[in-house]
DNA sequence: GCGTTGTTAGTTATATTATATCACTCGCAA
DNA sequence: TTGCGAGTGATATAATATAACTAACAACGC
């Protein structure tokens, strides 16, 4: 059907994306950072990060719930409640409030509230990275004598590839 | 107790706040903004806009279905839920995504997403008015070519009455 | 007024999301 | 080798939200 020899689901997100490599950086990761802080990246954990890892897209946990299932006995909803909040106490994985689900952490640095760009068409979610947004709302909570201590950033919309023309 | 002859409930939120100026303005904003719309504002929909102002706090769903219930009868979860989507779709309240929660909306003008800043001591929500916000979010939106629709903006932290010196 | 129509609200059932609690297991160190 | 704690399994239930259908009622043209 096509024209080249490049393997079909490259064009998931779109033709430069090669998802593996997002899998792979974020197992690393993970694994990276529960060295650090003495934790085990055990069987389990690593399973449900590569689920929620199957695409940009938010999974919810009832879904992983049935994924896992298909993949290890004994799955219920607290195993997977628990570990989806180990991966989010490490910052390995965000809850999108907004969806209740949840979506990998792309981005590389440290302690960070997510920033998102969700698309109501295909269902995409980016992660925005190093802008100034948290500066921005910093000084807007100022005004008000605010002290933030956790953001939540949720703009849903139509992704570059999902907006008309 | 106190020196002066000030009511006690002023205290709630500052003692300027005259909580009752904030719930006949939103009430009669409703009103307003029904008939604009063509749209009923009925008892139904006035007393649960009036629970939900109750406090400038959350109001959780069921709560309000209890309360509702000592107030009138066959009052079911539908009741509510479909209460709180008709005054949301009116700009009337405002869902905290982040808490599954209500609040009233405070701002006396147009279309927009709410912004808020949430103290997680005392609980109180206050709605950022006025605020460039949305121009930087746009910002930041347009460098990956993304149209937001709907913004989910929610900052948790402490007011400034509970923030230490 | 009187019936027609659409909106609002009531009723029942169920789906979805999340937490509590206790028991068992396994790695590891004393 | 046993005792401890982290991790997981198992069971139950709480909290949040929607679906589908019916009854009541207001608005409107006649």
């Amino acid at each position: 059907m096509s024209k080249t020899s490049q393997p079909e689901r490259e064009t998931e997100r779109n033709v430069e994306h090669d998802h593996s490599v997002c899998v792979q950086t974020a197992l690393s990761r993970a694994e990276k950072r529960c060295a650090e802080e003495g934790e085990r990246f055990t069987g389990l954990r690593r399973q449900v990060l590569e689920l929620v890892w199957e695409e940009h897209k938010p999974a919810k946990a009832y879904d992983l719930l049935k994924k896992l299932s298909d993949i290890r006995s004994g799955v219920a909803p607290t195993t997977v409640y628990r570990t989806l909040d180990f991966l989010q106490e490490r910052g390995l994985v965000h809850k999108i409030e907004s969806l209740n689900a949840y979506v990998g952490c792309s981005q590389p640095n440290e302690e960070h509230s997510g920033h998102f760009l969700i698309c109501e068409a295909c269902s995409e979610i980016k992660e925005i990275e190093n802008s100034e947004i948290s500066v921005w709302l910093e000084r807007a909570a100022q005004d008000e004598e605010f002290k933030i201590k956790t953001e939540t950033v949720e703009l849903h919309g139509l992704c570059n590839r999902c907006r008309p023309e």
